[in-house]
DNA sequence: TTGAAAGCGCTAACAG
DNA sequence: CTGTTAGCGCTTTCAA
């Protein structure tokens, strides 16, 4: 482990010469410099970013809290917010919080505790009392697709979809379509926001939305969700999932059933995830900007921690209709 | 930000009873301790990880790399390592390389400055020869489900799926249905070892492996290489993609030709993602013991940390034959 | 252009 | 039981 000062006793200056010639100040002669750094280079000097950290009161780390990674809207996040942060030369410390507030709250105290220099949080793996102190005490912090029917304080920065608006499309889309029996398969509470814009969309239409069946945004939830609503006498001729993962589970009840897809009825999902694409048939979907998400939320974080962001409104980001072949006209 | 300074000042001791009291020591007095954990709370003192880190050579932090975590195989592993390092009071630096070894050469040298006690590095993310230095320099390293045509340095601690048994286990459960006629789609060289245990396990049932399809681990390989295999006269009765996302692709192609599984053709993949269990019908799989290589991995690295472990010969994990609905006898 | 010195917050001998 | 002291490796004034 060779630190500036070997270097500094090897060349024979001091710890300041070797340091501004690391930093590449210009005030050191061309000479010693190259002294310098040849030598690092020989002892195989690497900063240690701890005692810089210290030093200088930034470590170039970020903590990034979720409620899983397993979930598979995250990976894409995840990877898109690590790459963004290693250029702009920082590292991403991943802290899953298993929807767990104890152990959310832990890893925040370890975080801060480390001096990382922001916190990205999704999805609301966090309580909101534990998180304002530290953003009143000048930690950075960006809040990013929080829980549908939360709403944090203002003061927090905060960058989601527009779910009111995914929610809208879909209606629109199957509206546009021709439907006029549509039901809705939804997470309750969490997705209040996309049922709320799909809602108001039916209603604006003259349409009341009346079917209604909770899901739980897992396939098998999706699946028994439409089981139900196909063994309606008044079966829908569409459905909307609030998520893709719950439109599989809808697609092989349909299937069970005997039925087509989009003959006998449309279906609907919500994500994009990457799967929808090769599904039997392709799922139409309302895409959330996974990407834009990721770099809009990290970027806001890093321009907070550089100084450059003193407050923001929350960002709102839109998502995007995508037709593939699992919509079409009803038949009847 | 307060110290263990402030603390001393404000309760009239010195750093070090602080620092005793807060390690909880039994060297103060009952009666200082308490005056000190009090006034530690009320004056909201947290440890700085930085600080102590820098004393004690030690960073409680563990950097994971990876190809990617948008690799569906990941994110399940990263969730379990993260779990594991958690319990320990580790916390997680997640670094993509991409398969760019620039890349990963740059988060390896920043995760060596940042003094992280260990590395755990997946699916051959990082070039051998950049590692070996750092490990024999007592960095503790543990390699994970390295590339199967690589083997790297046995000194290198290491945790991997037996994928020649994973091969083996495909062939064996096909010849026992009663298949003669059987292909595979694999992604070669990456996936040698399975294609290795399966023409092997083929060859002593005295069966030839003919019929081999090149993929490359995306649905769309899957279902191009699908295609060549059914236009050929001699259709085989099962095919085996050596990953379940090839499988998918396959499947879709098998349907297009208006065949039926597993009536008219067996389908086999390999890894157990998620999505495998709502396919229809349900992929018959060749499953990855993904949590125990997660956890066996992430232990060994906490073991070589903790100076408990010194060498460990390459640990092997089993994969299991998990029985869906895409496999069954050939019906001609 | 170079150096001396203090400090970041905590740990760890060792002495009293 | 409590205190003194000397680091950990780097940054950052301020002098020379």
């Amino acid at each position: 482990m060779t630190t500036i000062y070997d270097i500094a006793k090897a060349v024979g200056v001091t710890q300041t010469t070797v340091a501004n010639a690391l930093a590449g100040r210009h005030n050191v002669s061309e000479a010693t410099r190259q002294r310098i750094l040849q030598c690092a280079r020989e002892m195989g000097y690497r900063p240690n970013v701890l005692a810089r950290g210290l030093a200088r009161r930034k470590t170039f780390s970020l903590g990034f809290l979720l409620p899983t990674i397993a979930n598979p809207f995250y990976p894409e996040i995840a990877e898109e917010v690590e790459r963004v942060a290693q250029q702009h030369d920082y590292q991403m410390l991943l802290c899953n919080t298993h929807y767990d507030p104890a152990l959310g709250q832990q890893h925040l105290e370890r975080l801060v505790s480390r001096w990382v220099d922001g916190l990205l949080i999704m999805g609301s793996s966090l309580d909101i009392t534990c998180i304002l102190p530290h953003f009143q005490q000048g930690l950075p912090v960006v809040l990013c697709d929080w829980q549908e029917n939360e709403k944090p304080p203002a003061v927090l920065p905060q960058v989601s979809t527009d779910f009111r608006l995914a929610g809208a499309l879909a209606a629109r889309h199957l509206l546009e379509l021709g439907h006029r029996s549509i039901a809705v398969i939804v997470e309750e509470p969490r997705h209040a926001l996309r049922l709320a814009g799909f809602r108001d969309t039916l209603h604006e239409a003259g349409l009341l939305l009346e079917l209604i069946q909770q899901g739980y945004s897992t396939v098998e939830s999706g699946y028994a969700a439409a089981k139900e609503l196909l063994a309606r006498p008044d079966r829908p001729t569409a459905i909307f999932t609030t998520s893709d993962w719950m439109a599989l589970g809808a697609m092989n009840a349909i299937r069970e059933a005997g039925l087509s897809i989009p003959h006998d009825i449309s279906l609907l999902g919500l994500d994009n995830i990457q799967l929808s694409a090769h599904l039997h048939p392709p799922l139409t979907t309302i895409a959330l900007p996974k990407h834009a998400l990721a770099r809009t939320a990290t970027e806001l974080l890093l321009r907070q921690i550089e100084g450059k962001q003193e407050q923001s409104d929350p960002i709102l980001l839109p998502p995007a209709l995508l037709v593939r072949a699992s919509t079409a006209c009803p038949s009847r």
